[in-house]
DNA sequence: CCGAAACGGACGAAGCTCGTCCGATTCAGA
DNA sequence: TCTGAATCGGACGAGCTTCGTCCGTTTCGG
């Protein structure tokens, strides 16, 4: 009774090329890539992506929904360090990782969160609660600062993005963890200076 | 034998409100506006936009030339600050209020500095000494760990550029005040983990 | 070996942008 | 007030990019 028995296997390969080349070409050139030029570089014609995915936004969200997956299990494999600092500290540089090697990754995952899938909205909530246990398991061991959130933990994460991608910057291929060392540097506790203004709030990663 | 003796008062009127437009647009929504855009938020018609400024990028050559002269303006500003942390920690804030500002604003000024006009690249010039000295003379009281370099400070500052304009992040009017806290908190001496990787460069600000 | 499934890429339609052009309007000096 | 030169407005043309479709051709796999 299954009405779409199994795809043919080339199918189901250039179904994981066009998301690998996805992901590739968000990482060097950002949410602005035609879905010819994704196409292409996944050595396909344009006509196989729309038979695959139907909308380019649904080979988006496919992308999204794999990194989604990839963070949620990098938040659990932190919680499972002894240390909590470390744990908290290494899902940052992932997370910053992340968001270099994934270009406008932020935007993209807003904009899926204004409309968020089922699925989507599961992984949302499962990586939200990773996060706060990490935070909250950091703060509790004295060695993060009492007055940051686990959403100022995200917003630092961000941060690394644009060290990258801003022309004009050459920090080398490693030189978002400076900032984000010196960002953890300054999660330390007991900080230095009281964080004023509303804790910030954010619904997407 | 003032070959344009004065520009009639309407005219002068409608540059300046072409610029203004020009920094609010790009402040909400990057360098993504068209010049009808602008031209429709300063009251005034398209035709009139060219005129003034004969191109596009001309006008965004003036805006910038504008904001780098504030910037100027404030560094040196800061240098005057009986405490040098203060006045390095005032100036990175402020540099993180233009950042957010005028979004896109590195990316403008990465633009303009691949082809600098003599006045631009005199300007970045002064910037970049001025912060050079910000950043020295905080070093100098033992303030500043004495790892980063004044590079690292422009790119700290940059990150605050992401927090306001994140689609999903609502961190209120101030709340990349908190980042940029955090951030210096990071910066101060003695720092507790090492900066590892090369140093970075940046032609722009 | 053959039919169904999948592919390629030219193509149409739509949207957006820059910059121009010229008739209508406004300024400012006499 | 009057007048002509400067300025304005916005419709318009040309060009570019993009999404998504369509159909003849190729490939898979039972």
């Amino acid at each position: 009774m299954n009405a779409t028995p199994s795809p043919r296997a080339d199918a189901r390969q250039n179904r994981r090329r066009l998301i690998a080349a996805t992901r590739e070409a968000i990482s060097s050139r950002g949410l602005d890539v035609s879905a010819l030029d994704i196409a292409t570089a996944a050595g396909l014609g344009v006509g196989t992506l729309y038979r695959r995915f139907g909308t380019k936004e649904a080979l988006l969200d496919a992308v999204v929904l794999g990194l989604y997956d990839e963070l949620c299990d990098t938040a659990r494999a932190c919680m499972t360090r002894a240390d909590a600092w470390e744990g908290l500290s290494e899902f940052v540089m992932e997370l910053a990782k992340a968001h270099r090697d994934n270009r406008g990754l932020a935007s993209v995952t807003a904009a899926c969160d204004q409309q968020p899938s089922p699925e989507l909205a599961q992984r949302t909530a499962a990586l939200q609660e990773a996060v706060t246990d990490l935070t909250e398991r950091a703060r509790a061991t004295g060695l993060l600062r009492a007055d940051v959130t686990w959403q100022d933990i995200i917003i630092c994460s961000r941060a690394a993005l644009d060290t990258q991608h801003c022309l004009g910057v050459d920090a080398g291929p490693e030189g978002w963890r400076r900032i984000i060392t010196i960002l953890l540097d300054g999660l330390r506790a007991p900080g230095h200076t009281a964080l004023a203004g509303p804790q910030p709030r954010t619904t997407g990663i």
